[in-house]
DNA sequence: CTTCAATATATCAAACTGATATATCTAGTG
DNA sequence: CACTAGATATATCAGTTTGATATATTGAAG
């Protein structure tokens, strides 16, 4: 046997606050969550299937862009408390698999330059990353305190039917902003690792204090 | 078509630094670079035939403790130089899945104990980790000056011939040590983060201020 | 002398990834 | 107006990874 079915309570947990869409889902996590989360389409359709033949959620077709196909899959009753079993278990810690790392870790008895190397390509994509999550913790933290989420999150979760009272989506709003914000951390940490390893591995081991601290 | 065979190589970069068995290699994952690597059986004995297939690796019959079977796997010229060009070639970013995080973004419209709950329960399992990293961190420091690395990793790192003088380990020994201040230094910034979002669900939000810096 | 933990290899179902196939509609370009 | 690129939308598949378990031997502790 394995594992522990992540994606199908991830989905379940998703169709909590909207209903939504196989594509919609895959959306809202690559737009709105993939510091913490993410999903694959072929884990995604099958998963969705297994949630409305459980009872879980329900699928109805719906109206796509155009005369597009498209299904809205709703969580049910049944569906709610099947999550909120879920949210009290207790939870997985995080699996980290970092390539980067374990090159570098390699690359002991290589030249020195190697290891330099992997550090500095290291650096760029974690900086890369920071730049467009400082973008994005901009619009956010303004969307606390508006409601105003960015559209390609924001229009999946506002009500669909026309004259109807827009939703406050300020409580939504904080929580992408907190979780946003434990994305910059790490990266800020894994930042300060890079300049950490690079100065332990500096010609001239006058490091040795401050490897020690 | 699916992934990078990040265990094929990650299993190729190992066998570079000594000939192991699966057990070792799974042992060594375990005690040595858990904070940024892991690997299961099922995945690495089909691995290791595969690199032996592919001539990366070969395979031979060994003393285990005792009149156990035993299959020491040792890198091929070829497999070095396999090894080389993947350590050169660009590397992916690390995903992560954070189940807890998932949790505490979903519990949005949930009563207010519940993210706090989860906060606390994330807390306590990283605090966990940072206890056994700290307590590594010192038996390290101390191994990056005299190449004392812990027995579970020293005794697969050094010379099995018997009278042999023991390789000075205080490389390999920097790399542990580095590569376990980069779990630490996440460690902490995930810790920071939620002290910043406890801060921030506190029922009286004088926090608006800190939220947005 | 028995039971427990460590050593050691191996396999399997289930979960997950990354790529790709298919098709429709929208907007922009020449 | 025709063409094309890109967004919308569902779906599948091979390859990768996980977690659990089966099996067997040995060493140490009680």
């Amino acid at each position: 046997m394995a594992a522990r079915k992540k994606t199908y309570f991830a989905v379940l947990g998703l169709l909590s606050w909207k209903p939504m869409s196989g594509y919609d889902i895959k959306k809202f996590v690559e737009m709105g969550i993939s510091h913490f989360w993410n999903e694959s389409y072929g884990q995604l359709f099958p998963t969705l299937s297994r949630l409305v033949d459980e009872g879980l959620a329900t699928k109805e077709q719906a109206q796509g862009s155009g005369r597009r196909k498209r299904f809205l899959y709703t969580i049910t009753d049944q569906g709610r408390e099947a999550l909120e079993e879920w949210l009290r278990a207790p939870s997985e810690p995080v699996r980290t698999r970092s390539e980067l790392t374990l090159k570098f870790f390699l690359s002991c008895r290589r030249p020195p330059a190697e290891a330099a190397r992997l550090l500095e390509e290291h650096r760029s994509q974690l900086e890369e990353r920071l730049e467009e999550y400082t973008e994005s913790e901009r619009t956010l933290a303004r969307a606390v305190e508006t409601g105003a989420l960015p559209d390609e999150v924001g229009h999946l979760l506002q009500a669909d039917s026309e004259e109807e009272s827009a939703l406050d989506l300020r409580p939504e709003a904080l929580m992408f902003y907190l979780t946003l914000r434990q994305g910059i951390l790490v990266l800020q940490a894994r930042l300060a690792w890079c300049d950490e390893a690079a100065a332990a591995l500096k010609p001239n081991p006058s490091n040795l204090g401050a490897v020690t601290q």
